[in-house]
RNA sequence: GGGGGCAUAGCUCAGCUGGUUAGAGCGCCUGCCUUACAAGCAGGAUGUCCGCGGUUCGAAUCCGUGUGCCCCCACCA
């Protein structure tokens, strides 16, 4: 007799276990050529952020990946890490030390702030990795990589460096998105599109040779006004054609300006005048190229007005100035108007500020030409996507790809690898800080102040954290990955960017297959978010339910894509499928005695049950393999679920007590060895999402001649149906066996008969062969079904007095009730069936009677169709019977 | 403005390449403390598979269309 707890405490066995797993570094996966690789790269976490929700569902499956590889017999490796997050950390660095010290960076000066950044990295970085260990997440640990650490930050300048050189890097002075709260340009992807409701203000703008004469702009922005260089209308407009060429005088500043015309301008918006700004507008930036304007930037770094505004305005912050130019202009009798209109706003992602178009001097890398093999491979299926459909998002962003800048004007982050020199303003880089100019030779040289968007350190992941650029072992033999596990939001910002440059420094795919995990949402639909406050904090659901609950509870709740609805109430279920493995272990083990090894199993000698839980374990794990590899997580631990409670505890199970309680040592013995045996094929079928009781109850497991016996359930092969003994008759006995049961349960309790009544039952089978296998099985059937007396013949159905009746497949089944039936709700229970059934019938008749499918549905579907009516009648006129009877 | 997705039981959703008596979990109803588990057991009810049209011998499944939600992308000042 083994003994289990009789509860299962998480927080007892979850250390322990993740102690031994730690000790015996199952999880570190060296290169070992004689196995084939299975590697997912982890997206790195922010450094400093914590575990939330969308890393307890998506980090969970590709642990179960890995896991589930690994048993496979793959050398495993999921390779952890994080990120150091440019904006995100230094944000909160900055607001520490403003709250705390009352002191921007610039007071502290850039390297003392460094400092703070690495201080604050080391005091609260690596607390997420924390957390994923408490998740029970599988990773190399002795791997795990911060994108600042020495190797990926050769690998950011190794690759900097060759881009440059190859022409694809390059730097220019362009209108990029200014964040006037961060003080740095950002890339379009960090962009927040957000409607909101404006005004459309319209401003009089008069002649330059005649002030009476004026044109009307309009402009949701009128702070810009003082940067203007231009009014340009649509060259075929009507209304305005007398007027391209003159001159206007600018308001408030009195610079003059041209009136010009571009297609651009569409003539049916606003006044069909638009005031050109190019310095501070997109579209008048390129109208400014095209017309070769002046470009007037009247803004400071803080989106404050500049100098070269007038005095009224400088300083002022530009939504104060906004309101300013328009009382200056009502003064002048220049404002006409204003209409509400809804707009789009870029917002900073990061800081929530509104965006201000900014001219400034930035890094770029030339993208068109990267993205060429990146599509390539998506269009051929080198690079599939799951679901299929984000292959549509990813091919269109490609085939739209502007240039991406990727200076930020930052302090946290890998230092741009150009040198500016001060006498021949030539431009040195190189892997190594060069000493001296690399065109004059000169010693005044100084690097380039600002740092690289973080993203273009993330897209190195998939080799950086490998060696490269040297063509290291690690690379030659885990690269390309197998599958990478993310979210939607982020296939333009990592993805694509990964297979980009993955392609370009490896000539393959850095993955084959893209996982979109399901995003993580409220009840009401709403994403988890810090704002709202509607997230689900893991760590307490940990806390209350144990890790195995959340992991259960969040696979099975995650289809393919799509969104997951959550409370906190639904992990509720995962804990108690928890503890209803645990208690049937606890059951099992109490009749198993360690001494005495198992017996092997002989297909000859097994019984009914016992070959039909065999060939439930054997289905299952055909099953939920073919799932995995298709990454339909939730469908495979449906599965589990299912072969777990369904199958083993309520019929598995209770079927054997029976013979367990019994005297027949011998069929004990070999019940208990099959009952062992499909409980350790359980445990190793459940190992990957449950990995801490799973492996708790196996290690007190006998040992089982047919399993072999490593140092832990994770390192255990993962049943193979292939493998498995296999007993398909046994499964169609098995459900006739099962009908018998629950049809006699079912009319039982329908008609009020209390459980412990002991009734006697006639049952007649259509076929000797159902017949032998009911009296084969009575004992099983009486105690199952709570009889006193199963009486099992051959045909020959008759009733004797008042009966209790249910019609299966291929039988039927009596239980005199005389004094305990309801005669009136019989009648109408049977009729109900029988009306049931009769459309049923009717149907596949009619099916049956149309030449067209008989000529045309394939064989099997035919002969299925008719082997279900000639079911169907059957049990019909068995149901028209037993009415008649008791009608009459 | 462009693109994508979703609509199936009271709720959250499965249902893969068209053929099932349309399923699961939770919830609900009835009866049971049956010596693993009341976090349990047994039984039960519930669906114009969003509307309309089409393809097909056959549609929840494919096509079109309407409606209602959701997401992403986008420079109409």
């Amino acid at each position: 007799m083994i003994e289990l707890d009789p509860v299962y405490d998480p927080k007892k066995y979850e250390t322990k276990c993740w102690n031994a797993w730690m000790k015996g570094g199952y999880f570190h996966a060296p290169v070992d050529k004689s196995k084939k690789p299975f590697t997912i790269l982890m997206p790195p976490p922010n450094v400093t952020s914590q575990l939330h929700m969308g890393h307890g569902t998506s980090y969970t499956v590709q642990d179960i990946l890995v896991r589930w590889r690994r048993m496979q017999g793959f050398n495993a490796l999921w390779l952890p890490g994080t990120d150091h997050a440019g904006i995100a950390t230094q944000m909160m660095v900055e607001k520490a030390i403003q709250t705390e010290e009352g002191k921007t960076r610039q007071e502290l000066g850039r390297p003392e702030f460094e400092k703070r950044l690495w201080a604050w990295k080391e005091k609260y970085g690596g607390m997420i990795t924390e957390q994923f260990r408490r998740m029970g997440f599988s990773c190399d640990w002795e791997r795990e990589c911060f994108t600042m650490d020495q190797g990926p930050s050769k690998a950011v300048r190794a690759i900097f460096v060759d881009l440059y050189r190859a022409g694809l890097i390059y730097r220019g002075e362009r209108l990029v998105n200014w964040d006037p709260a961060l003080k740095t340009a950002i890339s379009d992807d960090e962009l927040e599109m957000k409607e909101v409701t404006g005004a459309l203000y319209h401003i009089k703008y008069p002649l330059a040779d005649d002030p009476a004469t004026t044109i009307t702009v309009a402009t949701t922005r009128p702070e810009t006004m003082l940067g203007d260089t231009a009014v340009a209308v649509h060259p075929d407009d009507e209304r305005y054609q007398h007027l391209i060429g003159k001159k206007i005088k600018l308001p408030l500043v009195g610079r003059e300006i041209p009136i010009i015309a571009d297609d651009y301008v569409k003539s049916e918006f606003g006044t069909g005048a638009v005031k050109i700004t190019p310095a501070h507008d997109p579209n008048d930036f390129e109208i400014g190229k095209r017309h070769k304007l002046p470009f007037i930037n009247i803004m400071n770094a803080d989106a404050t007005m500049a100098a070269n505004v007038p005095e009224r305005f400088r300083g002022l912050d530009r939504f104060v100035a906004r309101k300013e130019v328009i009382k200056a202009l009502k003064e002048l009798d220049l404002y006409e108007k204003d209409e509400s209109t809804r707009h789009a706003v870029p917002h900073s992602e990061r800081s929530k500020a509104v965006i201000e178009p900014r001219l400034s001097l930035q890094w770029f890398v030339r993208m068109k030409e990267l993205a060429g093999p990146a599509i390539e491979v998506a269009q051929t299926g080198k690079l599939k996507f799951y679901p299929d459909a984000w292959k549509k998002t990813y091919l269109h962003w490609l085939e739209n790809i502007q240039d991406w800048c990727i200076s930020r004007q930052l302090w946290w982050g890998h230092r741009i690898p150009i040198w500016y020199c001060a006498d021949c303003e030539g431009i040195s880089t190189g892997l190594e800080d060069p000493t001296k100019c690399e065109h004059c030779g000169s010693a005044k040289i100084k690097q380039d102040e600002d740092v690289l968007d973080t993203w273009f350190s993330s897209w190195l992941w998939p080799i950086s954290p490998f060696g490269w650029p040297e063509n290291s072992e690690d690379l030659k033999y885990f690269y390309p990955t197998d599958v990478l596990v993310t979210a939607s939001e982020i296939i333009f910002l990592w993805v694509a960017r990964m297979v980009m440059v993955g392609l370009k420094t490896r000539g393959d795919v850095p993955f084959k297959d893209v996982y979109i995990a399901a995003t993580v949402c409220d009840k009401q639909g709403r994403k988890f978010s810090k704002t709202l406050g509607n997230g689900i904090d893991p760590l307490e659901v940990i806390e209350k339910h144990g890790t195995d609950a959340i992991r259960w509870t969040g696979t099975a709740l995650a289809p393919l894509g799509g969104r997951i609805r959550m409370e906190v109430g639904d992990f509720e279920s995962g804990a108690r499928f928890v503890n209803k493995i645990w208690n049937a272990s606890r059951f099992l083990l109490k009749y198993v005695d360690p001494k005495k090894p198992l017996k092997k199993l002989v297909a000859s000698e097994l019984t009914l049950p016992e070959k039909w839980l065999l060939e439930e374990l054997a289905s299952a794990s055909e099953h939920i393999n073919k799932c995995l590899e298709q990454y339909r997580i939730n469908e495979a631990v449906e599965r589990m679920y299912h072969l777990i409670w369904g199958s083993f505890c309520d019929w598995g199970l209770e079927v054997a007590k029976e013979t367990l309680n019994g005297a027949d040592e011998k069929a004990k013995e070999q019940t208990i060895s099959v009952l062992v045996y499909v409980l350790e094929g359980i445990m190793r079928l459940a190992s990957p999402v449950m990995p801490f009781v799973t492996e708790e109850i196996w290690s007190h497991l006998p040992v089982h001649p047919q399993w072999e016996r490593g140092p832990s359930l994770v390192v255990s092969s993962y049943p193979d149906a292939a493998k498995l003994m296999r007993f398909p008759e046994a499964a169609a006995d098995w459900s006739s066996f099962q009908e018998l049961v629950t049809g006699i349960r079912s009319i039982r309790s329908q008609a009020g008969v209390p459980p412990k009544d002991q009734l006697d039952a006639f049952s007649y089978s259509a076929t000797t062969r159902q017949a032998d296998l009911f009296k084969k099985e009575t004992a099983l059937v009486k105690r199952l079904a709570g009889l006193r007396e199963l009486h099992v013949a051959v045909q020959g159905a008759q009733r004797k007095g008042p009966a209790l009746v249910y019609v299966g497949k291929g039988f039927e089944v009596y239980i005199p009730a005389e004094g305990i039936m309801d005669v009136a709700k019989e009648v109408k229970r049977l009729s109900s069936e029988a009306t049931r059934v009769e459309k049923i019938v009717a149907g596949l008749q009619a099916k049956l009677g149309n030449e067209n499918f008989v000529s045309r549905a394939p064989e099997d579907v035919l002969a299925s169709t008719k082997a279900q009516l000639e079911n169907m009648a059957a049990q019909l006129a068995s149901l028209q019977k037993n009415l008649a009877s008791l009608q009459g």
